[in-house]
Formats: structure tokens, C-alpha cells, sequence
DNA sequence: AAGCAACCCAACCGCGAGCCT
DNA sequence: CAGGCTCGCGGTTGGGTTGCT
């Protein structure tokens, strides 16, 4: 066994064995109201010392956390928004699983909240097309149709094919903006539609630049996609119709524009 | 109305990194 | 340098809620 999981396993097992009368469960409102106060005379960090002087008889780790994702004033609650959902899609094919950087780029969302968002959604979505959710399948699917939709969604003024019933048309003269003008160079009317997304009442922190060309990248796939691609991009649904069992023609039409020969949806 | 299953999310757990003494 | 300690991260769990039969 390595050295360093002994060493934290017994430094678990002195943690459990001087503090038995831990707490442990869901927190109460006079906890919270005590941490609340603690943190803001004190300020936080030293959690464990932290937790003994406030009086809680909670382990520093879970004082931490339930201050991270709960108490902290500018924690966000709520339904992740459809721009959120767009962040989190696009940055999670960057970066897999890495919850507390991508949570740095939403500003209110914890990381608890954003890998509560894709296990209970993103991966049910995988589960239902009976694809692994870090298959190429799924990734396609995420960027060429689950991604525009949300965008559409976000902004349906801009020139998305709307859905017909049956097999799908492509507007013979996209008109989707060019990249410069996503970007927002200034010129023009009214808002550009980076400035749009970005400026969004629901996203109220400004763009770092990482961020940017996020967002530059989701409209450079929506751009190309629109045309590129025979895929229709539907209007306005709810995204998790996107994958009931009437729209698996378009899936199928996105295996066929993508080339996949994979057994996906066989 | 009751029972059951699926879903959601707060909280816990194990582990590794890094700082301090 | 070794050991103690704190912090942060990602994975997992369990209980409450919701929806369906």
C-alpha cells in the first residue's frame, strides 16, 4: 500500500478517534445562522480550528462545505440557466471532470452544483441514447445538436433553421454572423451577440478572456454547422425533448451528416 | 390514496497536494 | 527531511421530493 494513503488513513482514523461526538447529517438552522456570524467576524478559512471555536460540533470539512456551496452570499441557487448549460457543455469537453475549474468560470455555481447538473442530466441524456457519455457519439451529439439548440434558445433571433416535420432543409443562403461581428467590434446596432450572451442578466460576471473563446467557439460550431450541415435545428424545445423517442430521426440524421458508422442508435 | 420508482441535491468520503513546524 | 495538519478536489451516497401506476 502507498505510504501517503497510510498516513491519511491514520490521520482519519485520529480525527475520528478525538472528535466522536462529530455531527454529521443535514445542517440546522442554528448551525448555519452560527457559522454564518463565525465566518463573518472571523473570516474563514482554518476550518477545523474554525468549527471547535464557533462551537459546532461539525468536522472543519463539512463546515467548509456547507459554507462553499450553501452559505457563502454570492452562492446562486436555482435552475442552471441555458447559458450556464452552454458553459458547462463546452467547458467539460475541454476538461472533463475538472468541476471546481469549470465552477470558476460560472460565477455563483459551485462545483457540487455543476457535477450534480451533469449526473443527473447530462449523463441521463447519455443513458437514454444508450451511448457512453465520453463517447465520440455523445460528444458529436453535445456539440451539433444539444449546444445549437441551447444557443437558439438563448437567441432566437438569430438565422437557425427551424425545424420542419420530416427530413430537414438547409437555408440555401445561411445568413448566420460572421465570427467579427460574434465578437463584437462595436460597430453597428444594438448589441452583438457575444456581447449578447455575455452581458446576459442571467451571466452577470464579464467574459475573461478563456470565456471569450468559449463562446467564440460555440457560435464558430453553430456558424459552420448552419452551413455545413442538413441537420434541422429544432425551435425551442425543452432541451431534454431534444432526445425523446420522436426526434431520433434527427439523431439519425446526425450520425448520417457525421459520417458515424458506429453501431449508435442500432 | 397508496405504493413504488426515478430523480435531485446536500452532504459525506477518500485521497493528494502543499504548507508549516 | 519527516510528520502533522489543512485545504481542495472528484466520486459517491442517502434521504427528501416528485411523478407515475
Amino acid at each position: 500500500m502507498d505510504v501517503k494513503v497510510k498516513k491519511s488513513q491514520s490521520i482519519e482514523l485520529q480525527v475520528q478517534d478525538c472528535e466522536e461526538d462529530i455531527r454529521k447529517g443535514p445542517w440546522s438552522v442554528e448551525e448555519d445562522t452560527i457559522l454564518q456570524n463565525y465566518v463573518a467576524t472571523h473570516g474563514d478559512g482554518r476550518w477545523n480550528s474554525l468549527a471547535r471555536s464557533a462551537g459546532l460540533k461539525r468536522s472543519g470539512k463539512s463546515c467548509r462545505l456547507r459554507w462553499l456551496n450553501y452559505l457563502r452570499p454570492d452562492v446562486r441557487r436555482g435552475n442552471i440557466t441555458l447559458q450556464e448549460q452552454i458553459t458547462i457543455l463546452e467547458l467539460h469537453s475541454r476538461w472533463g471532470n475538472r468541476w471546481s475549474k469549470i465552477a470558476r468560470h460560472l460565477p455563483g455555481r459551485t462545483d457540487n452544483e455543476i457535477k450534480n447538473y451533469w449526473r443527473t442530466r447530462v449523463i441521463k441524456q447519455a443513458r437514454n441514447l444508450k451511448c457512453d457519455v465520453d463517447s465520440k457519439q455523445f460528444q458529436d451529439a453535445l456539440r451539433y445538436v444539444w449546444m445549437p439548440r441551447l444557443i437558439e434558445r438563448t437567441h432566437p433571433s438569430l438565422p437557425i433553421p427551424s425545424e420542419t416535420h420530416g427530413p430537414a432543409h438547409v437555408d440555401p443562403n445561411p445568413t448566420a454572423p460572421a465570427q467579427h461581428e460574434l465578437h463584437g467590434s462595436g460597430s453597428g446596432s444594438g448589441p452583438s451577440a457575444l456581447e449578447d450572451v455575455s452581458s446576459g442578466a442571467e451571466l452577470n460576471a464579464p467574459l475573461d478572456s478563456d470565456s471569450e473563446h468559449l463562446v467564440y467557439d460555440v457560435w464558430g460550431t453553430c456558424d459552420s454547422f448552419n452551413g455545413n450541415s442538413t441537420l434541422p435545428l429544432g425551435g425551442g424545445d425543452l432541451m431534454e425533448s431534444l432526445w425523446e423517442d420522436e426526434n431520433m430521426w434527427l439523431m439519425r440524421q446526425l450520425c448520417h451528416d457525421l459520417e458515424i458508422k458506429d453501431n449508435f442508435l442500432a
